[in-house]
DNA sequence: ATGTCC
């Protein structure tokens, strides 16, 4: 690919241990982004990993904005709700599951308690998937708080060890899709030429992740009998902002300048919900998740060998994978990501993040059971 | 990641 370079290459800082395992094609993509036009600096989280394209995991500002750096799934990110619930047995909850795969549709489900968190109109007037989790990584997961690392941070945020939360993980599903593909189809992987139009364009996409995650939270809190509330945190990993005159694009990369972010462990480890404080040399960010360490196609070769669906849908710390489709189990295996203690050793050790408290998985809800991965409805 | 390429 010939490029004219109108600035010098940007730097480009990992932000990880030795001892963390960084794929070295992710490292490379890292610097092939740098080396775009007007990019003036890459930083790399210890989740880290190869993306389509562009890395994912990482924060990388310029001059001009890139829309694949955020891509397709712009909007996506996790969010931490409150759960009262008097007791939680995994597997009748887990049971009581809505089938998230089902759409909200506004006329047919006019009368769908979850609306009541709908505050004005659809974002984009955008009412495919509304309420759906989507697949990949994407989950809704109910855990209990574990350890508490940081009393006087969670005692602010309401927590207490042993208290429940609804960790939803979520993006813009077919909003995001398209607004990359109607950038793609004309101008490629080159930079938006009408910045405001695709930003006016992508905070739609923003509002719409962040409004899904809460109507799904609200059709799980109605399905499982509890109240709906208000997130305690809702951070977007995939999103480009304004900042100091320059793009800073965010894939794979939380905000952490100043916010609580729950970075994720995996569908059999616990989570880290953390107080994010990281400078401009980080990107203003941090990690979003363990991260993969196997590709998806690795994931399901090796897993086959190595696990049973059994043990994949009853986790070591006793939670419940709601699941049925066999190939995402093995794609999503907690051995196909890296150990989440490492990715927060590290954003601990390079002074981005604190810490606040663990969350244990109880049921993770990932697509209904008895269905194919080509489910009808 | 995705109403994606059957």
């Amino acid at each position: 690919m010939s490029q004219q370079h109108s600035s010098p290459p940007a730097t480009v800082t990992v932000f990880a241990s030795p001892a963390s395992w960084i794929e070295s094609d992710a490292v490379a993509q890292c610097h092939q982004v740098a080396a775009l036009d007007g990019m003036t600096h890459v930083a790399a989280m210890p989740d880290l990993h190869p993306g389509k394209g562009a890395p994912i995991g990482a924060a990388m500002a310029s001059t001009v904005l890139y829309p694949f750096l955020v891509g397709s799934d712009i909007g996506c990110g996790i969010a931490v709700f409150p759960v009262k619930l008097k007791r939680a047995v995994p597997e009748k909850l887990a049971a009581r599951f809505p089938d998230l795969d089902r759409a909200l549709d506004p006329e047919r489900d006019a009368d769908d308690p979850a609306w009541a968190v709908l505050k004005g109109d659809v974002p984009a007037g955008h009412v495919e998937g509304l309420g759906t989790v989507g697949r990949g990584n994407h989950f809704v997961e109910l855990a209990r708080i574990g350890t508490i690392l940081d009393a006087g941070h969670a005692s602010r945020l309401g927590l207490d060890a042993g208290d429940l939360v609804l960790v939803v993980h979520s993006g813009s599903r077919g909003l995001g899709e398209r607004i990359l593909r109607a950038h793609t189809e004309v101008h490629g992987a080159g930079p938006a030429p009408d910045p405001a139009a695709y930003l006016a364009a992508h905070d739609d996409a923003v509002r719409w992740g962040s409004l899904n995650r809460r109507l799904l939270a609200a059709r799980v809190a109605h399905a499982l009998g509890f109240e709906p509330a208000e997130p305690i945190v809702d951070q977007c990993h995939n999103l480009v902002e304004l900042r100091d005159g320059s793009y800073l694009h965010r894939k794979g990369a939380a905000p952490g300048d100043g916010r609580d972010v729950l970075i994720a462990g995996t569908r059999g480890t616990p989570s880290y919900l953390v107080a994010a404080h990281a400078g401009p040399d980080a990107g203003h960010s941090v990690a979003h998740g363990a991260g993969r360490k196997m590709s998806r196609s690795d994931a399901l070769r090796r897993g086959r060998a190595k696990h049973t669906v059994e043990e994949l849908r009853r986790t070591p710390v006793g939670s419940l994978v709601v699941c049925g489709d066999r190939q995402l189990l093995f794609e999503e295996a907690p051995t196909a990501y890296k150990r989440i203690e490492q990715v927060i050793a590290d954003l601990v050790d390079h002074a981005l993040a604190t810490p606040i408290a663990t969350t244990i998985p109880l049921v993770t809800y990932k697509t209904p059971e008895n269905r194919g991965k080509r489910g009808r409805r």
